[in-house]
DNA sequence: CCTCCTGGGTTTATTTTCTCAACTCAGCTT
DNA sequence: AAGCTGAGTTGAGAAAATAAACCCAGGAGG
């Protein structure tokens, strides 16, 4: 009754994913990225992590397209540089969201969550502050799963393991 | 322009779900529990993780309540235990759903992502088996909201900072 | 009752990664 | 020319990860 092929985790997508954006730092950067923050020295005031780190995950950022340089110069400066989420960075965000919501359930303080995330429609339709939440849905339009509602099935690039 | 105050990061839950669930291993062994792993050789032998590393990092699960002891008994074999999810624990899978989906569209292999996840319809309920993705939903009844139309607004917790 | 086997871990040594602090460097301002 | 600033390097010490050997409680086999 337990014959079913396990799948091998060897080239499960969320390895891979956790290998680009998984290191210790490297969500929190981007978290700082979404609250529009684009400056080393800002990522370092606000995140307090040591400048030589902050320099090899940009780099590993930038590196991945997770993050992109863009040259700036302020008034009476010299250029330097700032760094942006590309679309792939800010695809990210459900994952962020994901997080953020479940530290809000389990971990918040007693007065609450400190970030609510809200909707913000754009120019031209009609505005939005609603709050946002992360939902499973299935293609065939059943939304807000249950998270035991779900199974994993082999895709195409699937290897599998004899039990 | 610039002058809305910034919301501080120290307490965000973002932090602090990665506080509990964003060392190394700590997210694969999640999903390998989604996978149906409970023993620690399983484990292990799925992860290639190395045996202390796999017993510190259950213990931290245990402590912080994402997983649990269970004690079993193989037919002819003594007590040991095995570990599963907790309700917080299930509550993990947007989270690992979305990094599932971020890497199936940026880290695939060329034949396709590994893993299909699929909703599984309740005993009683029309079965259905169609892939299942992570959205982003507001209260408002907007759906499928695309990563940049979201703003951080403060939350009663909040802590803001001068800028 | 003595030995072997098995699953589930410790212990110990080595390597890698993080942290902290000091230093560099290019160019703009004075 | 000297000093300041933002954005990094460099290097030493602490912490964490890896790898591999070892342990240990009990059941099975003899």
């Amino acid at each position: 009754m337990d014959a079913e092929p396990q799948i091998s985790s060897v080239n499960c997508s969320v390895s891979r994913a956790l290998a680009v954006v998984g290191e210790r730092w490297t969500l929190l950067i981007v978290r700082e990225a979404f609250a529009g923050v684009r400056r080393f020295g800002d990522f370092r005031a606000r995140l307090g992590i040591a400048s030589n780190l902050l320099a090899t995950r940009l780099d590993t950022l930038v590196e991945t397209e997770v993050m992109r340089r863009v040259p700036y110069r302020e008034p009476g400066g010299r250029q330097r540089f700032e760094y942006e989420l590309t679309p792939r960075g800010a695809d990210l965000r459900p994952v962020l969201v994901a997080l953020l919501q479940w530290g809000d359930k389990y971990l918040a303080d007693p007065e609450g969550p400190s970030v609510i995330v809200r909707h913000r429609a754009g120019p031209g339709e009609t505005p939005c502050e609603a709050p946002v939440r992360v939902v499973l849905e299935c293609a065939a339009g059943h939304s807000a799963l249950p998270p035991d509602s779900l199974r994993r099935a082999p895709g195409p690039g699937a290897r599998l393991i004899e039990p």
